[in-house]
RNA sequence: GGGCCCGUAGCUCAAUGGUUAGAGCCGACCGCUCAUAACGGUCUGGUUGUAGGUUCGAGUCCUACCGGGCCUACCA
């Protein structure tokens, strides 16, 4: 049986996370996690809150909080929405965990054994007030370049220079608005990439399963030479810094930085779920305990590329200890709101929670596969919306199963008939099936989700092609074994779409299988068509599930059109 | 500034350098009546951003330009 362990980009605790992170990372992880369960292999999807850094601290002390309640509390909720969207995580974990203290702080124990880390002194600017140091981007001031008034530490947006936060004309804290700054000297780790470079570019070279963006991503970033990198920070709340065990000295007050440790809790998560009952977790990330056979998917936005291609592969491959490593890195775009981004601020946007109240979760998940932002940025629009939902979901597939599990209810008692044999337009049927299902097959294997979308949807409309000319209530009238014939070729149809559909739309794929008293959850079916749609046992009881897929309305549209903006 | 990506039908997108550039949606027409006013069929729709170049052959490769987007390591 194969192996396969899926991680999707950990979501930052800051709040509920908008369509895009779920169109970007958690969704296509899923989707694919789902295909590969029903195919047989055996899959741990890995996903968990990414806790730590300035913005957690932030957002805790607006809310009123301590930093480990608000975390707590965002945790569930994110927890909660996400399973409500069906995301079947075999763990969902906390980069807060003890088990994540201690595998940080044991990374950075190894590489510093190996000469990979130093300690440098940074010059950063402080607030004073805020009693914090602050992070370049919450700086603002002028622009020594061009003199633009709202440049931010790092970068200023007006002339789009690279900037120095030290270099800032009368800067001010973006947190407080006191300009009571200072420039003080900090002592922070490093983790000496340079030494790397050779290691990461030949892992890099050795990784062909890579998408052409995520390769150019890192050979940039190893053409221009690696940075040094610092992954020690200022803050309160994080994972503590210690040496053999005990505070290091000078390093009281500082943590990791997020993004030292928000990686190495994919493994970490693991070993929660390994210590909540759930199995060896060194199977799947320890080469020398049976992790080699394992085949690892990681799902991205792009935004997280380089720290996936070259910082943590620095972390665990300078660690010299056997971790398996990446094989398939799956990068994806951003999902735009009517052009601009998702905001928050500017009520711009459908989040999670929200787009749970105005319509079911498998219209989303269907709409976000079929026009995921895989190869670029993608709209989000309302139009194309309505068009997912009504015109796929409603129209092609909900309609399908409907007419035809109806029309069984009216015409033999609810029950699949039995007698006849395949006619000719059966065997044609059979023939499309069977290359439909291929299509289908091959797209989901390769975790291309618009064509794994596509190809899904070109096995829906078969069923409607068939019943047109095959036309059971004709035949019904003349002869009836022919009708029956019909009827459970078309329940078979319905059978086998709620075990291809599965992966994207969970829910009304249990509801239809449940229709037609198939088991589940679905196992993916053979490439067989004559033999996959002539399971279901004649004399079988089945029942028409209420209305799959509810249309939605103009109205409907106005309404979270003036709800969420956008369409204006 | 550096790097990367994109530009194809009204819209959203496809097309290992190889027939006449294809799908879905939208629109028009025809058919069907089992079904959620649902389904099926036919048709309309293109100087592939612009200008050059390489090639027997270019949407695809090269150059320049125009337009849009992203990344750039301390937001995550």
């Amino acid at each position: 049986m194969s192996r396969i362990l899926i991680t999707s980009a950990l979501p930052y605790i800051n709040g509920v996370k908008h369509l895009g992170n779920l169109a970007g990372s958690m969704l296509p992880a899923d989707v694919y996690a789902r295909f590969e369960r029903a195919r047989g292999a055996d899959v741990l999807y890995i996903c968990a809150t990414d806790e730590h850094g300035t913005p957690a601290e932030l957002a805790a002390a607006e809310a009123g909080q301590d930093v480990a309640t608000y975390c707590a509390i965002h945790h569930q909720a994110q927890h909660d929405v996400g399973r409500a969207f069906g995301l079947s995580w075999d763990w969902f974990g906390r980069s807060s965990s003890p088990q994540n203290h201690r595998l940080t702080q044991h990374f950075a124990q190894v590489l510093e054994d190996r000469g990979l880390i130093e300690e440098r002194v940074d010059k950063l600017v402080y607030s004073i007030d805020d009693k914090r140091f602050l992070p370049d981007r919450y700086i603002e001031g002028t622009c020594p370049v061009c003199g633009y008034e709202k440049a931010r530490g790092d970068q200023c947006d007006n002339c789009n220079s690279l900037l120095d936060p030290i270099d800032l004309i009368d800067p001010v804290s973006v947190i407080s608005g006191s300009r009571n700054l200072e420039v003080r000297d900090t002592r922070h780790l490093y983790v000496v990439q340079t030494k790397l470079a050779g290691v990461i570019r030949a892992w890099v070279d050795s990784k062909s399963d890579f998408s052409s963006l995520a390769r150019s991503i890192a050979y940039k970033h190893l053409d221009e030479g690696l940075i040094d990198r610092g992954i020690t920070r200022d803050l309160a709340w994080g994972i503590p810094v210690v040496r053999h065990g005990a505070p290091r000295p000078g390093f009281e007050t500082k943590v990791f930085y997020v993004w030292f440790d928000a990686p190495i809790e994919y493994i970490a998560a693991t070993q929660e779920w390994s210590d909540a009952g759930g199995g060896d977790w060194r199977r799947w990330w320890r080469t020398d305990a049976g992790a080699d056979d394992v085949r690892y998917v990681e799902f991205m936005g792009k935004d997280n590329v380089a720290f996936h291609t070259v910082s943590f592969p620095a972390t665990i491959l300078g660690s010299g200890e056997p971790w398996k490593t990446v094989d398939m890195l799956k990068a994806f775009n951003w999902l735009n709101w009517y052009g601009g981004k998702f905001s928050t601020s500017h009520k711009r946007g459908v989040f999670m929670d929200s787009a749970l109240d105005i319509l079911p979760p498998d219209c989303w998940r269907w709409y976000l596969t079929a026009n995921s932002p895989e190869h670029s940025d993608s709209a989000f629009t309302w139009e194309q919306l309505v068009a997912a939902v009504n015109r796929d979901l409603a129209d092609v597939l909900g309609n399908f199963v409907n007419r035809i599990m109806k029309f069984c209810e009216a015409k033999f008692d609810g029950v699949v008939p039995a007698g006849g044999a395949a006619g000719p337009l059966e065997e044609a049927l059979f023939a499309d099936v069977s290359a439909k299902l291929a299509e289908v097959t091959a797209q989901f294997e390769a975790i291309e989700m618009r064509k794994s979308a596509q190809a899904l949807r070109a096995l829906w409309v078969l069923g409607n092609e068939y019943l047109q000319v095959a036309a059971p209530w004709t035949a019904i009238k003349t002869d009836p074994e022919r009708a029956g014939v019909i009827v459970r070729t078309a329940l078979n149809l319905v059978a086998l779409y709620a075990r291809v559909s599965a992966p994207v739309i969970p829910f009304a794929a249990e509801a239809i299988a449940c229709g037609v008293g198939e088991a589940w959850p679905p196992v993916w079916p053979s490439l067989d068509a004559r033999a996959e749609l002539d399971r279901l046992p004649a004399g079988r009881k089945i029942a028409t599930p209420p209305v799959l897929f509810k249309k939605i309305e103009d109205a409907d549209v106005a309404v979270w059109s003036e709800r969420f903006g956008g369409a204006d």
